[in-house]
DNA sequence: GGCTTCACG
DNA sequence: ACGTACGTGAAGCCG
């Protein structure tokens, strides 16, 4: 018999949009809700091969049952902007795939496909994310409801749906009326769930069934019935799906045509759905169809498992491979595809039942410890991690490596951290067979890195990856003692100062409520003038920048100011910790690739962030201690960004300024207020160091006027200032932006590049976020860059000279090493070398260097 | 899970 | 006239 399939596109969109993560194509369109559509409707075409297609999408206008619609949707949560922008464009996609869209003004896609299904007599399929059309189920039609997100679809027939739903489909309609469905605001009978709506449906068949036999229904149920009756009837119009919609069309116009003209590959080309192209579903020299490849051409390729006999015939295999081999390690086991081609991939299971763990070790030990790979590397995606778990059984990695996940960080430039499983899925790959997953991304990724990045790749961050694992490894001492200190310090401060909070505000509240404490302030203790509304317009907002200003004022003030404090300092430094110490020790985890510019970023806890800019917060760092018997060594960059700026733009001024190891900021003081350098107050080299800062962010008279508390108009003064001072580094940010805006994207001193899409928007503020970024990008990414060598090469050096000194702490433009008191000397100057020299700059780059038995006293 | 606030470079 | 510095992560609240 001959299928139709008919799709609620509204629906299954919103559905892909939800359960894709966010991406976006090269040129900035976000297209994670089209990819998700489109794979669904491959699957579906593969699955079921229709005869007829059509999708349905809603097109509103106000009549009769939308308006009685009209009060719920607008309470209904708006489609968010990057959805709105899909619409179009999927429905442009589908015109090349010339399939039919069906769309009737005043109707929703539902009531389209309900009297589609009851026209055409053939076997109909409908797809849908909305439970409503169940009703719609009969001989004849089948409703495919799509759960989690769209991975998981219940077929639901006139066979199985008692069986499912426990109803045949007519009751749908009626169970809505009774129980209400609150994503779709149809309200019910008040105080009847689906438990109450389901056994009145069982007893009395239907809502006309129920009504009648209300006298047979007992006490609060029936009083309920009674008392909402109303609504259950007003329900049951609104949740009833038209059958007989004018819509123009017959089953001919719903044909489908495989395979797809060459125009939707050149689309999927255009919003960069790489894996979709090399479908074969496209009409190419007519050679190739869908229909005679069907569904096994969707899986590119069918790879079988081999579960080995032995470890023997596992290692055989391994040493017929070419150049290298793939693997992942999942729960299941050991997972490795060989190069040479076969469609094979191999599995060592780790299950206890399957192989005994010790057995397992023995079996993949010879894997990663290069007692007979020779030079054949193994690619893995997320190496640092694979390591860190091939250490707790002892085996140490020592094999020649590649990481897929690292590549497709320097080759995308996006800063989007994504796992296997999406990039499997992004890519059309079998989930289940990671090794060979890896080995179709790696070819993949390969081919997008240009020369700089395959330098920073190979000589960067593949090395880096084992330096970060071994600072993740190695860890920091703290002290117990002191953090319990500081616990039971901060911890009595707090009550005494939420005491006195209460006291002054006259009633208990919670201080950390950001809501509750507006209220008090300057509704009850109405401190302040007016509503200093936050952006989201709901609440008030008490940032310590706003509260700062009353805090002469009000006594109320200054305490919660100093509750704020004390609070974060305590539950996010202090208890914070306490979780994640193990054995006197701290293992952060660094991320290597989820930042937009190229720095780390630290979590588990975030070792970058430990205070430092105030007196009383930094007295924390008194917790990071060095080994027994150990110091710390902490070098730190001298202003690199700056030194960059200097050397990117070859701004005289500034070259020799650092050449001559001047004060930067007092020179900047001199020119842009036209003052001898003897005569720079430390007013105006403070002013001066907030226009440097603001140069790095890429300058607004805005931002630097609120952080130097002047108007903006002043603070557009010392920027025009600067500007016609270092007119090279105004030149110099101009072609940033300019270069940023031709090629969509910018890089850094070793070619990293940062794809900035926000250069194409029209909004403006968006595009001058971009902007900013532009300009911002090239000084911290090289920055980042350098230190990534600098750590690299005193890895390698500290390692050379036998030294029991470790790398421990990486705080963007500081190292911090943890070593024997008598190889203090020698890391300092390892340090101070490397660092300074890890790059040749126009400028020199100077490196201060501290000792110390922690934290705190090495800086 | 999003928002607010705040810690760092 | 608009709303803004660049890059992160964590805690706590709230719906």
């Amino acid at each position: 018999m001959e299928k139709l399939v008919l799709i609620d596109g509204n629906s299954l969109l919103n559905r892909a949009y939800y359960a894709t993560p966010m991406f976006t194509s090269k040129s900035g369109l976000p297209t994670n809700g089209i990819f998700g559509f489109v794979k669904l409707l491959l699957k579906i075409i593969s699955d079921k091969k229709p005869s007829y297609l059509a999708v349905a999408f809603d097109l509103h206008a106000p009549t009769f049952r939308h308006q009685m619609y009209a009060d719920y949707k607008a309470g209904r949560k708006p489609m968010p902007e990057e959805l709105v922008v899909q619409v179009p464009v999927l429905k442009e996609l589908l015109s090349l795939m010339k399939i039919r869209i069906c769309e009737l003004e005043g109707y929703e896609a539902d009531d389209i496909i309900g009297t589609l299904a009851k026209r055409f007599p053939v076997q109909t399929y409908i797809y849908t994310g909305d439970r409503d059309a169940y009703q719609l189920v009969d001989d004849t039609t089948s409703v495919c409801y799509t759960r989690k997100g769209v991975s998981d679809i219940l077929e639901l027939s006139s066979r199985n749906f008692k069986e499912e739903i426990g109803l045949v489909p007519e009751q749908i309609i009626d169970l809505k009326s009774l129980m209400g469905d609150k994503s779709d605001n149809i309200p019910g009978v008040t105080g009847i769930g689906e438990k109450s709506a389901y056994r009145l449906l069982e007893e009395y068949g239907s809502l006309d069934g129920v009504y009648d036999h209300l006298d047979e229904i007992k006490g609060v149920l029936s009083k309920k019935l009674s008392d909402h009756k109303q609504e259950a009837y007003f329900s049951r119009l609104l949740a009833t799906i038209k059958v007989d919609s004018p819509i123009q069309l017959t089953l001919s116009d719903c044909v489908l045509r495989m395979p797809f003209p060459h125009t939707v590959r050149e689309k999927f080309a255009e919003l960069d759905f790489r894996s979709m192209i090399s479908l074969p579903i496209f009409d190419e020299n007519g050679q190739i169809t869908f229909t005679e490849k069907e569904a096994e051409s969707l899986k590119i390729k069918n790879i079988e498992e081999v579960f080995p006999a032995d470890m023997d015939s596992a290692l055989s295999v391994y040493e017929s491979a070419a150049d290298f081999v793939a693997c992942d390690w999942v729960d299941d086991g050991f997972r490795f595809f060989c190069s040479d081609g076969e469609d094979k991939e191999y599995v060592i299971p780790i299950k206890k039942n399957l192989l005994d763990v010790g057995f397992f070790i023995h079996s993949v030990r010879p894997f990663f410890e290069k007692l007979f790979t020779g030079q054949k590397k193994i690619v893995l995606y997320n190496s640092k991690e694979i390591r860190h778990r091939l250490s707790e059984l002892s085996i140490e990695f020592s094999a020649p490596f590649e990481d897929v996940s690292l590549m497709k960080y320097i080759a995308e430039g996006t800063g989007n951290s994504d796992n296997l499983d999406f990039c499997l899925n992004y890519y059309s790959l079998p989930i289940q067979n990671r090794a060979y997953g890896i080995y179709r991304l790696y070819k993949i990724f390969k081919e997008d890195l240009d020369d700089a990045e395959k330098k920073l790749y190979f000589d960067v961050e593949l090395p880096l990856s084992k330096v970060l694992y071994d600072m993740e490894k190695t860890g920091v001492w703290v002290d117990w003692n002191i953090l319990n200190e500081f616990s039971v310090k901060y911890n009595a401060e707090l009550k005494r100062l939420t005491e006195n909070i209460y006291r002054l505000a006259g009633e208990k509240f919670n201080i950390n409520s950001p809501v509750q404490l507006g209220k008090i302030l300057f509704e009850k203790l109405k401190i302040g003038e007016g509503t200093q509304k936050s952006k989201s317009k709901k609440n008030y907002t008490t940032t310590a920048e706003v509260l700062e200003k009353y805090a002469d004022d009000y006594e109320i003030v200054r305490l919660l100011l100093r509750y704020r404090q004390i609070q974060k300092l305590n539950s996010t430094y202090v208890e914070g910790f306490k979780p994640l110490i193990t054995e006197g020790k701290v293992h952060t985890t660094y991320n290597q690739m989820n930042t937009s510019t190229g720095r780390l970023s630290s979590a588990n806890p975030n070792l970058q962030n430990i205070p430092v800019r105030n007196e009383e917060g930094k007295e924390l760092r008194k917790i990071f201690i060095a080994g027994p018997g150990n110091i710390l060594v902490d070098a730190d960059y001298s202003q690199i960004e700056l030194r960059l700026l200097a050397h990117f733009s070859g701004c005289k001024e500034l070259i020799e300024a650092y050449r001559e190891h001047k004060d930067i900021h007092s020179i900047t003081a001199s020119q842009v207020f036209g003052v001898p350098v003897e005569q720079v107050t430390p007013q105006m080299r403070r002013s001066a160091k907030a226009v440097n800062f603001g140069i790095i962010y890429g300058i607004s008279s805005f931002g630097l006027g609120k952080d130097l508390g002047i108007s903006a108009k002043k603070a557009k003064d010392y920027i025009d200032k600067y500007f016609e001072t270092y007119s090279d580094v105004k030149k110099y940010m101009d072609e940033n932006v300019e270069r940023a805006k031709k090629d969509g994207y910018i890089t850094t001193l070793f070619g990293r590049r940062r794809v900035i899409n926000e250069l194409k928007s029209s909004n403006y503020n968006v595009r001058s976020f971009g902007e900013r970024a532009a300009m911002n990008m090239p000084l911290q990414g090289s920055s980042a860059d350098i230190i990534k060598i600098a750590m690299i090469n005193v890895f390698k050096k500290l390692t050379e000279q036998n030294l029991r000194a470790k790398l421990v702490l990486q705080v963007h433009d500081e190292l911090v090493i943890d070593c024997p008191e008598e190889e203090a000397e020698i890391v300092s100057e390892i340090l101070k070398t490397e660092m300074e020299n890890a790059v040749m700059l126009k400028v020199p780059l100077t490196v201060e260097v501290g000792c110390g038995k922690n934290w705190f006293a090495a800086k």
